[in-house]
DNA sequence: TATTGTTATACTCTATAACTATA
DNA sequence: TATAGTTATAGAGTATAACAATA
């Protein structure tokens, strides 16, 4: 006899799914601020503080020079500045101004906010588990 | 006392990372086939049959027009041609050549490979938990 | 008139390769 | 020589607005 507790969906599949919500939540948020998802994402990098263009580049999976672009018009755009490093002069820290941190904030409380509600429905001790499967997930697919 | 139970991360930080993970795999894929992560979307998308322009902006979440460039570049590669709606002739569908049905789904499968193993150390159950907790948070976010 | 899709235009994002400045 | 970052260039992705063809 067929139960009704078998998957849905198969689990790539409903990776993918998921994948493709987060990102149209995270792209809806972003123009509703004025940023583009890119932006928006280099911000909520930078809100425990000043980064290297080298690590930004691991963290964001860019090349260096993809990230300079990045940066620059995120410059133009005043949400954050250069700083040049005081020990190695090749090298610079990227960090937010008053602005880009006001932005970024919000759009990262507005972000989260969307996706928690989402999950609204689930049980809370459901939830932890599923946050719990994912980080199991993030560790073995980077660290 | 504290137990060890309690998530490591807060639930919208662990779907936000997610993403990312699927969507790099999503692209590493892509470019080993010399796809980008939106030929190849588009691409899974017409794995059932042809489809018509209206209904792949709603499932992209594109603008008509910026499916129509796509479409172009995609067409110019070989990958899908465009048929004449033989009953309304302002529209047309979208279906895949022979090479981007191979392609296809061959980046379909190498994803879905990739994205099952990562979950290859969660025990059946909890993977099963994880993809039903997942299809419901879904059918709340669109359907 | 409304709808389907394209064209024109302007940005943004991204990579590769060559380069500058510093280490 | 090696590393950190920029510049030059090219192509892809995206949106807005104006347009053509059909309904």
């Amino acid at each position: 006899m067929v139960t009704t507790k078998e998957p849905v969906l198969r689990f790539s599949e409903a990776l993918v799914r998921l994948a493709h919500l987060v990102q149209q939540v995270f792209g809806e948020v972003s123009r509703e601020h004025d940023l583009t998802s890119q932006q928006a994402q280099l911000l909520c990098l930078l809100v425990d503080g000043p980064v290297g263009m080298s690590e930004l580049t691991r963290a964001l999976h860019l090349e260096k020079s993809s990230l300079t672009g990045l940066v620059d018009r995120a410059e133009k755009r005043g949400l954050v500045a250069r700083t040049r490093d005081a020990r190695d002069r090749r090298a610079c820290h990227i960090e937010l101004t008053c602005e880009g941190a006001r932005i970024g904030v919000l759009a990262h409380e507005e972000v989260a906010r969307r996706l928690d509600e989402l999950a609204a429905e689930l049980p809370l001790d459901q939830r932890d588990l599923l946050a719990s499967a994912i980080a199991a997930i993030l560790t073995r697919g980077r660290g």
